[in-house]
DNA sequence: TTGTAAGCGTTATCAC
DNA sequence: GTGATAACGCTTACAA
């Protein structure tokens, strides 16, 4: 088995003093002789060693990396989050391994169990494993949970309801009395607790709210309830989050529904809202925010070895763009003729978050 | 240093054989009595054993890791790709180390450097690296390009050709002849690619092809080209990407302009194309296979030991959605007034790739 | 077919 | 301060 490369005995050898001097002279250069270190680094670099971290990380049990976990990279809702963790681990010397649980919590499981032997601890984004397993894995690595609460487990939630008052506040001042919730899938937790922010909000304001269930976060699913939505004469709309949103967005509009003139949404997340027609007003989740706190709360644990309970709201904010204005009929206007347009594939653009 | 987990020792032990038998029931399970093996992984499994790839790689130099590296993550374009790339991965037995290179040609070459000796081998998706400086690093460990054509490194490219001729095949029968290419960055290679594509079929054609360029490949600057297209009198536009043309639409729409009766748009990639109103008429780049095409080309480089000088072509296909449409006056309407709408924030919805 | 034992490159624990 | 030496958990000749 040659592997070419210069190890901390060339460079012993060299240098004429012990593996363990060499050692030292990187990761505890204060116990040793400043000429030494200096010496042993300079032949270092002549030789152009570079310390394997493997061999470190089977030695120390430290490995520099961690794991991110999420149910599907190609929901809108995870790509920035992946993307703010990924920086942040980077700038603090970590690499970061992604996994895709593809929605299951079997795979959930077996990523977790697979990574665990070479990661430091885990971000896991939204786990869909069930609160025995979860508690079991993190009781193994340190592990931070973002958007979901068990407690005992560090984790970084969403403030769903400081978002959702202000939407209710937003469309209350807009005139509307009679909104809907067209909410994901039940099982969902993200969807239990937007649903119950949403229907409480809703009553503190003596406004009337009626769920709508989607069942699916996709957009097909909000353009299937674009029937229920209009049958149940609202004047608003707050979507589960933003591709259910759109997925509405659409399906009134090929109803001849003009967006905010007939009715007003309100989407969830913010994460394609810029670059929809008409731009949509919507609950800005900072789900960036939430994967660098989740790795900058996971590395903290990690590095003082604390165990900490930690539960980190990240605050969130409503977006007011277009999709949203004054009551003007007062109720919705029963839709025209169903348009042509109903050639679309099925497609990969889930929203469960 | 108590490293709770358990070692092949615990099941040897257990089993009642050597380590190395366990050993070999999980990686060359023929060299044993069937029964052993059976027996062997069946205890690991009670026991919850999973090998430690560190051990592992420290033994044998193999890691059963890449790294997937992408200039953006947020970019609609890759989440799809990186999905697909990280299934495949982990169905053939690796894990995946993500990077962000945030478009800048210096994190992605310290990306490389800082990943380099803790994985087999590299994707690099559409590299914002110089040449030199790839075939620097493609020469130090296995790598694979997805986006870019340099020759003697392995690649995964776009049929960019076919994709636009469908398209411009498309809007010539219903009855365009003069359109516009609304490029992206200068520097792009994948604009330059695109750019060239569109003029040369525009000629074969006999379709008068103007280039308008978007400058980035951003939602705000295909709303900003709005103004020079609309100058050009064209009937329609092929856009850099998807984002660019939802820019398009949008810009469009805002002054009045009704698509696809006034103005056809075709976008490319097909990354956002169903979840827009209306469905966006766009070339797909089968992005997730050329995710998975890089990292099965790179696996079996790896495997093989091969220095193959691979070049796979990626197919696409037009996808016929709502915003082409037949040319009505022959040329486009002139924009009334600017809406009202235009508090739009700035965004990282960019489009480059 | 299975066991023995020598690595893989590092760090940690002792002595000196 | 520095040097032996034993881990870390696994793979793999080489024996048996």
């Amino acid at each position: 088995m040659t592997r070419g490369s210069i190890t901390i005995g060339d460079v012993a050898a060299k240098a004429g003093v012990s593996r363990a001097t060499v050692s030292r002279a990187f990761t505890r250069p204060n116990l040793l002789t400043p000429a030494v270190v200096e010496q042993v680094r300079r032949i270092a670099d002549e030789l152009g060693y570079v310390p394997n971290r493997i061999a470190r990380a089977l030695s120390t049990g430290r490995f520099g990396t961690i794991a991110l976990l999420v149910p599907d990279i190609a929901n809108p809702f995870f790509p920035p989050l992946i993307r703010a963790a990924q920086a942040r681990a980077d700038a603090l010397g970590y690499a970061v391994f992604l996994g895709d649980s593809d929605e299951t919590p079997d795979r959930e499981d077996r990523l977790l169990a697979k990574l665990a032997p070479q990661v430091d601890g885990f971000v896991v984004a939204s786990p869909r494993l069930d609160e025995a397993r979860i508690r079991f894995h993190a009781g193994q690595k340190p592990t931070v949970l973002i958007n979901r609460d068990i407690a005992g487990v560090p984790r970084v939630l969403i403030d769903v309801r400081g978002g959702i008052e202000m939407a209710i506040t937003h469309l209350f001042a807009l005139g509307h009395r009679r909104i809907a919730y067209v909410g994901g899938p039940a099982a969902s937790w993200a969807n239990q607790q937007r649903e119950q922010a949403a229907m409480a909000a809703a009553q503190r304001f003596g406004i009337e709210e009626l769920a709508i269930p989607a069942y699916r976060p996709t957009y097909e699913a909000g353009q299937a309830a674009v029937e229920r939505l209009l049958a149940a004469g609202v004047s608003a709309a707050i979507a589960f989050d933003d591709i259910v949103a759109q997925g509405l967005v659409a399906g009134l509009s090929a109803r001849g529904i003009v967006i905010p003139r007939d009715l007003s949404i309100v989407g969830f997340d913010d994460v394609l809202a810029v670059t929809t027609y008409p731009p949509l007003t919507t609950i800005d989740a900072h789900c960036a925010d939430a994967g660098a706190a989740g790795v900058e709360l996971l590395l903290e644990i990690i590095e003082t070895g604390e165990k900490r309970d930690a539960c980190q709201i990240i605050p969130t904010r409503l977006v007011q763009r277009e999709s949203t204005g004054p009551v003007t009929t007062g109720e919705a206007i029963p839709g025209r003729s169903p348009s042509a347009g109903n050639r679309r594939r099925s497609t990969d653009q889930r929203g469960r978050t």
